[in-house]
DNA sequence: AGGGGTAAGTCATACGTATTACTGGGACGG
DNA sequence: CCGTCCCAGTAATACGTATGACTTACCCCT
C-alpha cells in the first residue's frame, strides 16, 4: 500500500513498535539515558525506512523559532551582494537555517516586507550596508550588520577598507605616483565613507603627496563626468592617477580617460575597489583590491548564529587584497613640471 | 500593562469582545452571511489596535502551505539573476509568499537543499535555466521552469530568444555586413542551444551571408580565445562581425580584437546578449539585446502562484529588445576581397 | 521481604490557526 | 400559537512536533 502523503512521527513510531514521543526524542538527539540503543536504532532505521522528515511548520510552532534568517541588502541586482547571499546561505544550510533575501530599495518597514510578520516568520537578520536605525521596526529581533558602521550596538563584519586603500597607495606610491584624484561615492554608506577617510588618510603618510576628491552616483557616466572634473584641462598639475570608490566607477574612469586622449597605464593610472567580473573585462584589465564579499556573507551568518544561540559574538573584519593587473603603472614623467 | 509577548488571535478575541473563530472567520475575509458588519469592524480594529499578525507557523501547520517558494538559480553572483529574484520576489510578496534563493552549482537533490524537506517546507519551485529532470526529487511540488525549454512539461517563461538574434542579424545585415563569427556558449542549457539556432536560422535568411561558430565557456579569456580562433589571421575572409552568446564573452571579443590590432567598430562590429551593466562599461559601449529579467521572474511566478491556484498556467514567451550602442558599425571595405 | 532508585518509555499537553459542526434566539409563515 | 428557517456567533477539533510529568518494571541494598 503506497504512502499517499507525507510520514508523520506518529507514522515513524508505528513502524519501530514505540511511541511518538520516543521518536521525538531520538530524532532530536537526546535520548541517551532515556531511551535504549537498540530502540534507538530501530526508530532510526524506521525514520530511515520510510523516508521521514520533521515538518517544519509544526516544528516551528512548538519551538517558536523559524529557523529562518532574512537578509536585507540594497539590491540583488549586482553580482557583489549576490555573493553574500551565497556565503550566508551555505553557512545557514549547514545548521538547518533558510535565508531569504530581501532587496533593500522599495523597502518602506516591516509592513511591507516580503512576510507580513517579519517579528515572527523569521529569527533574526543580516543586514548589509545600511544604517542600523532602518530596522527600528524589527524590535525583539537579533541583527547583525554587515559592512557597516562597527561603532553601531549590534555585532558587526567589516571589511579592512583601512588595509586596503594602504594598499593601493602603497603600490601607487612606489610607481612614482604624488599627485591623486578620488573618483568618490556621494552614497550615504558607511563603507563609502570609510574609504574616503582611508584614502585621505594614507596619501598623508606619503609625503609630498596631494588628493583631490570628486563625488559621483555609483554608475559609469557620472563616475565619467566626475574623473573628467579631476583631470581638468590636463595640465601638469592634473592628477596621474585615479583612485575609484569601485570597480564601476572605474569604468567611468576608463572613459574618461579615453575622452582626454589618455592612455591607461601610459599616461594615467586607475584603481577599483572590490574585484567584481567587471573589473577583469575592462581593458586594460583593473587593478583593484578584491573583498571576499562570500567570506562577508558567511561570516556574518556564523556570528548571527552565534547570536541566536545566546552567544555574544564580537565584531569582525576582514582583509581585502590588493590585485594588481594592468590600469596601474609608473607615473609618466611627462605630465610631472619639467621646467620651472 | 505592556504586552510582553505578540499578540495572538485569541487576545484579539478578548480584546474585541468576541470568541477566536470569529476573529480567524472576519480576518480572513470570510466573514459576509457569518458576522455582522459592525462585529467584523469591532474585530478589525481590535486587531489593528494590538498590532496583530499572523502567526506563520501556525497558519502554515493548520492549511498545509508554507506560502513560500524556492527560487533555483545557477548562481546569484550575476546580476542577470539577481534582478530574475527581484521581480520574483516582488510579484510573491503582493500575494504574501516569501521567496528562498537557492544556488544551483553544488546542488546535489533535495537532500542538499537549504530546507531538510523541501517538499513540505515550500509550495513550489521556480527554476532558471536547469534541466528539468535535475528536479526530479521533488515530485508532488509544482514547478515553473524559465529560460528553458518550453517544450517541457511544466510550463515556461522563455526570451525570444529567436526574435532577438534576428533583431542583431538584421541590424548587422543592414550595415552591411556578411560574413558572421558566432562565439558560443559551450555551456548545456536550454538558452544557448536555442541562441546558436536562432542565429543560424538568421543568418540564413540573408543571403550571401557565412557563419563560422567557435564554443567557449561562459568567461572572458575563454571567449578571447575562441574570437581570436574565429578572426584567425586576420584574412580577407575573416570575419567582420562577431555576435556572442551574451555580454560577457563580447568583453574577450573585445580583448581578441585589440590583441589583432582591430578598432572596434571601425574595423570589426561585436554584439553582446542580455544587456548586463558590464554592456554600457565597456568602451566602446556594447550593441546587445536587452533581455527583461526582472520580467521574466515576475512572469514565471505568476504563473506559478496560478498553478498553486489549481489553474493551468500557458508558456510565455518575452520580447527582447535591440539596444544599439557603440560597438557596431558599417562593413569595413577594407576587409572585403578587393579584386578577384 | 520491603523500600528506594533508576532505566526505559509513555501520556498528555501546548504552540496558534482555520474550519466544521453546532446552538440560541428572533422572525416569519401557516 | 407552534414549527421552521436563518442569522450571528461559538465550541471543539486537528494540523505535527517537543517536552515535562508520569508510569512501570526491574534491580539492589539493608
Amino acid at each position: 500500500m503506497p504512502m499517499t502523503s507525507r510520514p508523520t512521527s506518529r507514522d515513524v513510531a508505528k513502524a519501530a513498535g514505540v511511541s511518538q514521543s520516543t521518536v521525538s526524542l531520538v530524532l532530536g538527539g537526546k535520548w541517551p539515558g532515556r531511551v535504549s540503543p537498540a530502540t534507538a536504532a530501530a526508530v532510526q532505521d524506521a525514520a530511515e525506512r520510510l523516508g521521514y522528515r520533521p515538518n517544519r511548520a509544526a516544528r516551528s510552532l512548538r519551538l517558536g523559532s523559524t529557523r529562518t534568517v532574512m537578509l536585507v541588502v540594497p539590491t540583488l541586482n549586482a553580482p557583489f551582494f549576490g555573493a553574500v547571499y551565497e556565503g550566508a546561505a551555505r553557512v545557514a544550510a549547514q545548521h538547518g537555517f533558510g535565508v531569504v533575501a530581501y532587496p533593500w530599495p522599495e523597502y518602506a518597514g516591516p509592513a511591507d516586507s516580503p512576510f507580513a510578520a517579519p517579528d515572527e516568520a523569521i529569527d533574526g537578520i543580516l543586514a548589509s550596508s545600511l544604517a542600523e536605525d532602518a530596522l527600528s521596526g524589527f524590535a525583539r529581533t537579533p541583527v547583525v550588520m554587515l559592512d557597516s558602521d562597527p561603532a553601531a550596538e549590534a555585532p558587526t563584519v567589516v571589511f579592512d577598507v583601512q588595509g586596503g586603500m594602504r594598499a593601493i597607495v602603497d603600490h601607487l606610491a612606489g610607481l612614482g605616483h604624488r599627485r591623486f584624484g578620488h573618483v568618490a561615492s556621494s552614497i550615504d554608506q558607511w563603507t563609502f565613507h570609510a574609504r574616503g577617510r582611508a584614502l585621505a588618510d594614507a596619501v598623508e603618510a606619503v609625503p609630498g603627496a596631494t588628493l583631490v576628491r570628486e563625488d559621483a552616483a555609483l554608475d559609469v557616466a557620472d563616475a565619467k563626468d566626475a574623473a573628467l572634473r579631476l583631470l581638468g584641462g590636463g595640465g601638469p598639475d592634473r592628477p596621474t592617477a585615479l583612485i575609484c570608490d569601485d570597480d564601476v566607477m572605474s569604468a567611468g574612469a576608463y572613459k574618461a580617460a579615453r575622452a582626454r586622449g589618455l592612455e591607461i597605464p601610459r599616461d594615467l593610472s586607475v584603481t577599483g575597489f572590490d574585484d567584481v567580473l567587471l573589473a577583469a573585462a575592462l581593458e586594460p584589465e583593473l587593478t583593484t583590491v578584491r573583498l571576499p564579499a562570500g567570506e562577508l556573507g558567511a561570516a556574518g551568518m556564523d556570528a548571527l548564529l552565534r547570536l541566536l544561540e545566546g552567544g555574544r559574538p564580537g565584531s569582525l573584519s576582514l582583509p581585502g587584497e590588493l590585485v594588481v593587473r594592468g590600469s596601474t603603472g609608473p607615473a609618466a614623467r611627462g605630465t610631472a613640471p619639467i621646467r620651472g
